[in-house]
Parts: structure tokens; C-alpha cells; sequence
DNA sequence: ATACAAAATGCAAGCGCTTACATGGATGGC
DNA sequence: GCCATCCATGTAAGCGCTTGCATTTTGTAT
């Protein structure tokens, strides 16, 4: 019976070249340090015995992981996808690797994964929305973890923040609503506790009214948990209402699509009898039936830049500033005038 | 000035509460081995320094992670979104944290992953698909890493794999399709090289033709990534051939979506003139117009299943079953009989 | 009380790596 | 040809934790 392999170590690497740990440590992490030679007899060692570095000695030694970790609502539906996936493509490109969680939107859940990660030695983290716990913050500074915000902009706010006004945004499509003609608008929310995004949506809408001459009071509003079903499920609430209102404006484009999927159930046509928006123009929202008009935000975009501005903060080469992202309405046929009465 | 505060370790607390390290740690990992009140005089001084032990630090002591890593090809898309939830939850209810990278379906891409997830010593690996390079698993082997492949069945293969008979599930639907009258097949199918799944797909189909007594060579094929641009661009394609095929078959509901997406601009009523099928049976499938015919995977059962399968796996209590999901058809309006000639 | 077993805790050796500092050889200016 | 420099490499001290073993404390039976 053969002995039993075991993964090689630094030293196995070391021995078989004939020379010490430090020299086969520079190889690996600062090769212009050795000369070529050497290099070549310590490449050609670790290539042999399949050495692969331990990460955890690494991490411990070097204090420096080369990770960035990011807690996300959740992975469920596609809300958060894009913009995670370009920003983990740019972190590779620099040398970091990503590590992903999802909180399923509760705040405990979340302060757990953040203290997971930073156990972990995430060089830095990134957050969906500023709305959480001060301590959280603290415990950031006191294990020196930049961190960064993204989905949500707030200059004024720390930590800086990557990303759009969705307050301004949702406030824009809600003034093209109105200005289609609709007067009795209903709106599908987000849960909007511990949610600053969701709350700032609900804002955009009411200000757009009361801008608009309308009363603010005025608004129907439900607030769901982010799903399909629920979407539906709440749309079938509001068409229940005597009057109905004439719009339905979503704070995402999930709820919207569930939306629609209960118009067509229940034999109401979109936009003729009632008209639907949504939030955040992700691939749903051209695929369904009737097109749905909806604010459109460039997550590659801000995936990139939250990546780049996160990356500068690790290496100490930014205080942290943060960036706004723009977003622009995306007309489609999901909104019309209100019926004529 | 005050001094700079870092983050605390054992040893500080072992310090503050009048013990060794070693009672700490025990207080931590094995409560039951130490004494009340020790432990609560212990476990007051972390609470109050606000402790979390060093990741880092405890793998490399204990060589052990409590820590599952999977590779999926991509997030961009719902495809493995809802069974990694399932697999995920499940871990955490064990005790376990799982770490996530997508490869972008190339295979240098998971290679070098799976490296990484293991030098970060993960337990255990959760694989989509059995296609890949010998060398993998034998470097997996090395470093004593159990590893499960899902998405995918094949008790004959190791590593053992918790999914469905892929050519079945096809196959089945496929003879649905035959016999509702349709002949001239086409299929819009995900890129076959590397990817078992989509190769097991395609022979479903064959399969299914050839045992309808159809011949399977009249298949007409197009080979595209999983994106919906490219579905809608190959049933473009598929649209101007003369004859037209009366069926298109897609290899997931994703390329499906695309399909008729690209049906409604071209102005060809999906299923009166053409029918199209899906596979998976994600949200989107209900949600287009019209619903798309599709086989469901029942995604939570898989993930379930293969958490509790791989930890057993990590925990050496199996050696590695392989099982089988149960598929089934789910139609809706996308498929009917071919138009009539 | 005494002896002994069992339970609780302490001691200290690593785990695999990085890095400040030490060492020695080559290079070059005078 | 000698010494100051510089460069390539080696030495060894940790990083913060777990855990086998030693030691002390506690409990129990006599």
C-alpha cells in the first residue's frame, strides 16, 4: 500500500527546489523579487507537485485576503444579478475574488453575514442601501473593513454610496404617469422597513403628485414582499377597489410582471384598461406582454464603478466618494392614458 | 489621542475573563466541556469586546471550514438561482456557509475555481454537470475535498450526482410533441461542448424521434449560448428556412423567452403557426404570453437533497449516493398540433 | 478523612504562510 | 585590489486559533 498523498505545502515546494519558504513565497507573490534561474526551478516544483497555497496560512500571514464580500437581499430573483456579476467580473480583473451572500432581506440574517465575511478577511464589503444598524458601522471601523453602498445613492450618508436617486427616478416615471392623464394611482411597494430603496420609491411617487397638484394622501398603496405571486396577488387587491384605480405603479419589475400575469387571469387588458409600471428595466420587463414601461438602470454600469471605487478604498487610495448613476424612463406599451370614464 | 482600537482575539478575551485560550475556544466550539459559570464569565467578555474569532485562523488550526463552495456557470440568469437558495438555506441550517463563483461556462474559468474554493479550504464542492477534466477530480481527490455534481444524474459516474435524466426529461417532452402531430422539428439548443446537460438534451430529442420512427438526423439544430438575445436570434433564423419547422424546441426557458419574443415582433402567433417548448420551468415560463410548455425541475428538491447529501458527504456518514429528481411535464399554451398544411 | 476517578482547565505545539532582518556574494568605483 | 553597495536568498518570528496531553480541581465511594 502507497503512502497517502497529501496536498504539498510551501515547504514540499521549497525542499524540491532547494531553496527556502521565503524564496518560493516571492516567487508566488513578488516574482520580479527572484532572480530568473530560481524562478524557473521553484515554477517548475510547484507545477510538478500540483502545489496550490493554502489561503488561510496566506491570509493569516499577509493580513490581506484579496477578497470583497457582498451581502445582496437575495440571489431569488434577478433584481441583483447583473450588476453583482460585473462587478465580480472587475474584481477579478484586479486580482479579487468575490464572495456572495444573501440576507433574504432580514437585518439579522445580514449582520451575521457581515460579521461571517469579515471573520473571513473580506478587504471590504459591499451593501444594498444604507438602512442598518449603527453598530454595524462601528464593527466595520473597528475591523478596519471599507465598506461601500450600492443600489441606493445618498452623498451625505456614510458609507459613500454607488448608485441612483430612486426616490428622483421613480418621482420621474410617476410625473410621466400623471401627466398621461391618471389621477387614481395605486402603488405595489416593497416592504418598505429596513428598506431605504423601497421607501425612497414610495417618496418619488408621492412628491411627483404633489408636484403635480394632487394629493399625496391620495395614493393606495401595498406593500408586499418582493415576488411574482405577491405582485399578483396584490394587483388582484386593488382591482377588487370601487374606483379602480387607473394605474399601477410597481416598485419593481417582478411585482409588475405579477401584475400583469393577473390581468390577463382576470381578463383586464394593460394599458387599455389599466395601465402598470415597474422598476429597474431587467430582461422581464421587455418579454412580457404588453412591454413594460418602467425606469431603466444601468447595473453593468454601476456594478463597475462600485467595484473600482470599492477597490481604491481597499488600497487606501480613496476615502471613499461616493458616485451617482443615472437612470432614464423606458417607454413601453404597459402605459397609456387612463380609460375614458 | 487614543490609542488605535483592533479588533480583539482570543487572547484578549481569555485575558478579560481570567482563563486560557484554550477554555475560550472550548466555550465557543464545545460549550458543554466547560463549566457555567466559567463559560459565562467567558462568554460575557466576549460579548462585551465585541469578539468574532479569526476565520483565518481557526481553518487553518482546525483544518476544517464548515464551509461549502459551488461553482454554477452563470448568475446571470433564474437557472440555478432557486435550487442555490434551497441549497443554501439547507447549509445554513446545518452549520454551514456556502461560497459561490460562476465560471461563465469556461472551463479555465472553473478550473482555476475550483482551486480557489479549495485552497480556501472548502469542505466540500458543489459541481453542476459532469463534463469536466480528469485532472479535476483527481486534485480534489488529492486534497480530500468531497465533491457532488447536480443539475444532472448519472449514477454510473462519479462524482455521485443529486438531478434528473436531462435526455429523459427531454425526451419526454418531445414525445409530446410528435404526438401532437409535429414533424418538422428544430431545436434551439444551449452550446453543447462541455455541458452535459445540454448534450443529454439534444439526444433526448433524437431519441424520442427515433422512437416515434422519425428520423432523428432531420433535426434541425442551432447551437447558441443561454442568453435570450440568442434565442430570439436563432428563431429568427429558424423562421426563414423553408419549410418551416412547425415545432422549436428550446433547450431552456430562457432561450425559449427569447424565441417568442422574437415570434412577437415577427409577427408569427405562437402556438398557431409554430409551437415552442421550454426546460425548467422557471418564473419567466409562466409569465410569458402565451405560457410556455416546459418540463419543471423541481429546483428546491435538488437543492435540499444535495446539501444534506454532500454534508454527509464532508461529515464522512456516505460515501456518495447518487439521486434521482423526479421531472415532469408542465404544458401550457406555447405548444398545440402543427398548423394545418 | 482517604483514595481514586472524572471533570475542568491550562500548557504548548503546531497549522502554512509572509516578511523584517540578517547574510553572503557579486558588482563597481576609486 | 579594497571597500561600499546592492541584490538574491535565508532565517526565524509571528499571524490567531485548536487540541492532545498534563495538571489541577471536584466529586464519590469507602
Amino acid at each position: 500500500m502507497g503512502k497517502t498523498r497529501t496536498a504539498p505545502t510551501l515547504n514540499d515546494v521549497a525542499r524540491a527546489a532547494g531553496v527556502s519558504t521565503a524564496t518560493v513565497s516571492r516567487c508566488l507573490n513578488s516574482p520580479e523579487r527572484v532572480i530568473e534561474a530560481t524562478r524557473e526551478r521553484v515554477m517548475h516544483a510547484v507545477e510538478s507537485l500540483g502545489y496550490t497555497p493554502n489561503f488561510a496560512a496566506r491570509v493569516m500571514a499577509a493580513n490581506r485576503s484579496f477578497t470583497i464580500g457582498a451581502i445582496i437581499p437575495t440571489m431569488d430573483n434577478a433584481i441583483f444579478a447583473r450588476g453583482l456579476q460585473e462587478f465580480q467580473d472587475q474584481l477579478r480583473e484586479s486580482g479579487y475574488t468575490l464572495l456572495v451572500s444573501s440576507s433574504a432581506y432580514d437585518p439579522e440574517v445580514e449582520r451575521e453575514q457581515i460579521r461571517t465575511l469579515v471573520a473571513r478577511g473580506a478587504d471590504g464589503l459591499l451593501l444594498i442601501g444604507h438602512a442598518r444598524d449603527a453598530g454595524i458601522y462601528e464593527y466595520l471601523e473597528r475591523h478596519q473593513v471599507p465598506s461601500l453602498v450600492a443600489w441606493s445613492y445618498d452623498p451625505d450618508m456614510h458609507p459613500p454610496s454607488v448608485g441612483f436617486g430612486n426616490a428622483a427616478a421613480m418621482g420621474e416615471l410617476a410625473g410621466k404617469v400623471i401627466s398621461a392623464g391618471h389621477r387614481r394611482i395605486a402603488m405595489i411597494s416593497g416592504v418598505t422597513a429596513g428598506n431605504d430603496r423601497a421607501q425612497a420609491r414610495v417618496l418619488g411617487v408621492r412628491l411627483a403628485m404633489t408636484a403635480n397638484g394632487l394629493d399625496a394622501g391620495d395614493l393606495t398603496l401595498i406593500e408586499t414582499t418582493y415576488e411574482i405571486d405577491k405582485g399578483a396577488e396584490a394587483f388582484r387587491t386593488l382591482m377588487d377597489q370601487t374606483p379602480r384605480p387607473t394605474v399601477v405603479m410597481c416598485g419593481n419589475d417582478v411585482l409588475a410582471a405579477g401584475a400583469l400575469r393577473e390581468a390577463h387571469r382576470l381578463g383586464i387588458s394593460v394599458p387599455e384598461q389599466v395601465s402598470v409600471t415597474g422598476f429597474d428595466d431587467i430582461e422581464l420587463a421587455e418579454i412580457v406582454t404588453p412591454g413594460l414601461t418602467t425606469v431603466h438602470v444601468p447595473h453593468r454600469e454601476m456594478g463597475r464603478k462600485a467595484a473600482l471605487e470599492l477597490i481604491a478604498m481597499v488600497e487606501g487610495k480613496s476615502e471613499g466618494r461616493s458616485i451617482c448613476i443615472d437612470t432614464r424612463l423606458v417607454v413601453r406599451n404597459s402605459l397609456s392614458g387612463p380609460p375614458a370614464p
